[in-house]
DNA sequence: CGCATTTGACCAGA
DNA sequence: TCTGGTCAAATGCG
């Protein structure tokens, strides 16, 4: 058990290491003329790679010293006793567990609703709730025994347009999913396929949406919440609550104007953004970089701009302070996906 | 038979 | 006490 923490911790060292070397890197990567959207997109996917992995280990430490706790003072694994104990971890954990959020809404006028993003998803658990005229679905990573993977995510259909299904995504990926085969771009219009996702891909918690025929994407702020943000920073100052929604309304196109091979979706940072941006002003983090301020217009020449470099017909757009180097005030490992 | 879904119960937080 | 989120046994399906 000893040897195991000790390799984990060397894991976990060198995990965060080459994440501040990644970090440094693509700092210097962002003067424009120097370097492509390309590199500073891979640059940003290693940072995230690693800092998940980092993530992950701390998390499997805590479970391994909690069961280590748990089954120390002689009950038996199987005794009640342990399973009650086990099953209470499990809700206090609920709270501590970092969380990142992204609420989704996706409209789909041929019936088919594109919820396919990627990613394997098990249904835990399907609620009532309170003024909502349609059950709420709960689904967890199909992954989450095999590989410990914690995302889950919440779609319920809306009460305004029953064509419309708003996802909430919850936590990172940390699984490797490996029955994932078409790129992005090959999955548009072609529903019900699973898209090709390399291991970084993976770990960076994009959203892909499959498209079907002549879906456009509007990107819309609907409120995000954001609760107390420590900084990004390990592990004496755990992260105790992330939680960052966006709004994407796949928006259908009633021409059928479906987007082609050499189609984007369309992204447009829409109107009635306010809160989307008021968010970007942030605090010194614990790398000690100041964090530069984007105005709304700077963003949306930078949105333009990563979707016209974008080779990828799919679009993941969220925010997170934790989750990307500190310069950045926004996550284009998501987007770029 | 294995895996996914359904559904009632349980738990934590407000 | 109510509500949202999760668990786990029962059930369904390929």
């Amino acid at each position: 058990m000893e040897q195991t923490k000790s390799l984990n911790q060397g894991t976990l060292i060198n995990e965060l290491i080459q994440g501040l070397e990644l970090t440094k890197q693509l700092k210097n990567n962002l003067d424009p003329l120097a370097s492509s959207p390309e590199s500073c997109e891979f640059l940003i996917q290693k940072i995230l790679s690693s800092y998940d992995k980092a993530l992950s280990i701390l998390n499997l430490e805590d479970s391994v010293g909690e069961l280590h706790q748990i089954g120390g003072h002689g009950g038996s694994p199987k005794s009640e006793d342990f399973k009650v104990h086990c099953h209470k971890d499990v809700y206090k954990k609920r709270k501590t567990l970092p969380r990142w959020t992204k609420q989704v809404c996706i409209c789909s006028e041929t019936g088919v609703v594109p919820l396919e993003d990627g990613y394997s998803w098990r249904k835990y658990g399907q609620k009532d709730i309170l003024g909502a005229n349609f059950p709420r679905s709960y689904y967890r990573c199909t992954h989450r025994h095999a590989q410990g993977c914690l995302a889950t995510r919440l779609v319920q259909k809306s009460d305004k347009d029953p064509s419309i299904f708003e996802i909430t995504y919850r936590g990172r990926h940390t699984c490797i999913q490996t029955s994932q085969v078409i790129p992005a771009l090959a999955s548009i219009g072609n529903e019900g396929s699973k898209q090709n996702r390399d291991e970084n891909q993976s770990q960076s918690q994009e959203l892909l949406f499959e498209f079907g025929a002549g879906h456009t994407v509007k990107i819309e702020d609907l409120g995000l919440t954001e609760e107390t943000f420590t900084s990004f920073s390990f592990p004496s100052t755990p992260i105790e609550s992330e939680n960052v929604e966006t709004n994407i309304i796949l928006d259908s196109v009633k021409e059928n104007n479906f987007l082609g091979s050499d189609s984007r979706a369309f992204f447009s940072p829409e109107t009635s953004e306010s809160d989307l941006f008021s968010v970007f002003p942030c605090q010194m983090d614990d790398f000690g970089l100041s964090q530069i301020q984007h105005s709304k217009s700077d963003f949306s020449e930078m949105i333009s701009a990563l979707v016209a470099n974008s080779s990828i017909g799919s679009l993941d757009f969220s925010l997170n302070q934790a989750d990307f180097e500190p310069n950045f005030s926004f996550d284009t490992s998501e987007f770029f996906a």
